[in-house]
DNA sequence: TTTTCCAACCAAATCGTTTTCAAATTTGAG
DNA sequence: CTCAAATTTGAAAACGATTTGGTTGGAAAA
């Protein structure tokens, strides 16, 4: 059914019937009602395409898709999702292509110049990050879940990685630990650098001298955590505590820790930071896991929101959410041993 | 740049230009070199908007997502987007409105009649799927991810969810094991069923008598593994073997045999379905889980790859895959203890 | 030399909307 | 009751591509 037939049969012109349905104020009360009851009727739908065409809005927003599966990604969507489910706007999954650099700028570029997106989310952003450089000069609207310290105006949303993680820490030191290991993510994103500076604060501040030795960084694999928490804790002088980047690390690390004949929150304490995942839950652990908390489908549902701001027309630059970390004490963490 | 500009600069007409990117013969291969050339250094690219409007082609093929984040769904995205990288398709999330049903219809009648994916793929479908039946009807090209029974022609791709079960069922049996539970997925879908099945006829292909209360079912959270498992083993006359539905559950149940002092891999044998994820393998379990292994990933891909096909004109009904599982052992399973 | 055919190109119609500008109708003031 | 102002409606021009149905010029055939 197109605009065309449909008015016809309203017995209205293609003009009056596109302005009911869009809410413009130049059309009486009544006959709106008229039209949009009628297109619930005869099931009119406007053709996404020409609307698209015509307006220029592309009716959707862009998320880029890393290549290796990120267990996160899933919980942010869906937490976009919700939000965008009222609206008439779609996600767009793309791609990344290869991890090669120039690769993903190109990515971008023609992600932009095709015009299939009205803005982007960025992901895991690097402290100086061309991709933002690029999007800025390109003028797409865009936000970034993260930060970056580039010196471009722009849109963001994060988590106080360096306080969650400042705060773990300094939970261990007051139970009396003083070597605490931190599993990190993959160097070079700047959420990975503001934990290790929480973490490196944190220690500073109680006068105790930071090991490198006691510092990991890669993907958030339960591989990860296990082979670094068993390297550390077979070695001489082992760390008491351990704080883990994320559930999947600190499943890996719960596993060192028995695997050792040793006990997590008796011989080893363990925090780890938990996104909030709805089939593995910090609780539910055994011990049950402490954990730094922050929900990674709020974000997802926050984020969308903000971009729907940003395309309407907000300013990116009073666009700047710092989501505070909670420290939830379970079991896992504990005094240290005498 | 549009076309139109282009073209002038080329000191060509639209036509020819368009003809010349499209790949259509009647254009020299002179000129077409050029125009290819030209395009790239002027960064022209035709506006997807006006593509798709006039060709009435979407350039997308649509997954809609289940409210409960589900972690196999960026694996299979993941896969998806390996196969669409060299395409010009995207992928396009469609939220999941209410698991309310008639909602659920409603929004794959929508998705449809608003033209904007060529293609839909549906995840975990039922017996007797509507679904299915409405894109049947409303003539919009699918791929079923899972299998159905309904009598609708369609395409599908689905593990054999049926066999693997049954394999591993059997081959607990082998190991002396009679009294074997079984954790399923969410009760209504095809693949619960098929597992069901499997799972069954090993029992009683070697007449050991089925106990329905060594069945359960539900979301694949390491929750329902742990309190099933936990609950069971506390049981007079407790299972010695657990086959689980997914890595996560698999999780639960190995911490509900831990936690009862117990051993996985001595009192009680563990087999689970593994998806294949990056960050968490069963290999690296401890002790290393037994499991019937099928890439969901690789599962992405090919979904994708059929999809195409089935978007250039294949016809649905010679598109049926269903993929072995493989069944890999490791000391998470041993012969019942005497 | 004339005719036919083919390769290479182009003008203009089209896809289904939105939106500008103008016309028709109603309302309200005098 | 008239006329201007305000309210509703419509006709037609976009949006930027693809594609139908021609041209054109030159080579091959007659």
């Amino acid at each position: 059914m197109k605009l065309r037939e449909f008015a016809k049969q309203l017995g209205l012109s293609p003009t009056t019937v596109s302005r009911a349905l869009s809410g413009y104020p130049e059309v009486s009360e009544v006959t709106r009602a008229r039209v949009a009851e009628e297109a619930v009727r005869l099931g009119y739908q406007p053709n996404v395409n020409a609307v698209r065409l015509k307006t220029g809005r592309a009716g959707a927003i862009g998320v880029v898709m890393g290549r290796a599966g990120e267990f996160h990604f899933a919980e942010f969507m869906a937490g976009m999702a919700e939000r965008l489910l009222t609206e008439d706007t779609d996600i767009l999954v793309i791609p990344m292509a290869d991890p090669d650099h120039n690769d993903e700028m190109q990515l971008y570029r023609r992600l932009v110049e095709s015009q299939r997106v009205d803005a982007i989310i960025v992901h895991s952003p690097r402290p100086n990050d061309e991709r933002i450089a690029l999007l800025h000069k390109l003028g797409m609207p865009f936000l970034v879940h993260g930060r970056s310290d580039i010196d471009v105006p722009h849109a963001w949303l994060d988590i106080d990685n360096e306080g969650a993680v400042r705060r773990a820490t300094s939970h261990l030191i007051d139970l009396g630990h003083t070597r605490i290991a931190m599993i990190n993510g993959r160097p070079g994103a700047t959420y990975a650098l503001h934990r290790d500076k929480g973490y490196r604060e944190a220690l500073q501040s109680r006068g105790i001298e930071l090991d490198p030795q006691l510092i990991a960084s890669g993907n958030f694999t339960d591989e990860l955590g296990f082979r670094f928490a068993r390297s550390l804790l077979e070695q001489a002088n082992p760390p008491t505590a351990i704080v883990a980047g994320s559930m999947m690390t600190a499943l890996g690390v719960y596993r060192a820790i028995r695997s050792l004949g040793l006990q997590v929150g008796r011989e080893v304490s363990v925090i780890a930071h938990d996104d909030v995942f709805p089939y593995l839950t910090a609780d539910n652990m055994a011990p049950s896991l402490s954990a730094t908390r922050s929900s990674m489908r709020a974000a997802g549902t926050r984020c969308a929101d903000l971009v729907l701001q940003l395309v309407s027309g907000r300013s990116p630059l009073d666009i700047h959410e710092l989501w505070p970390v909670e420290l939830i004490l379970r079991e896992s963490t504990a005094p240290v041993p005498r």
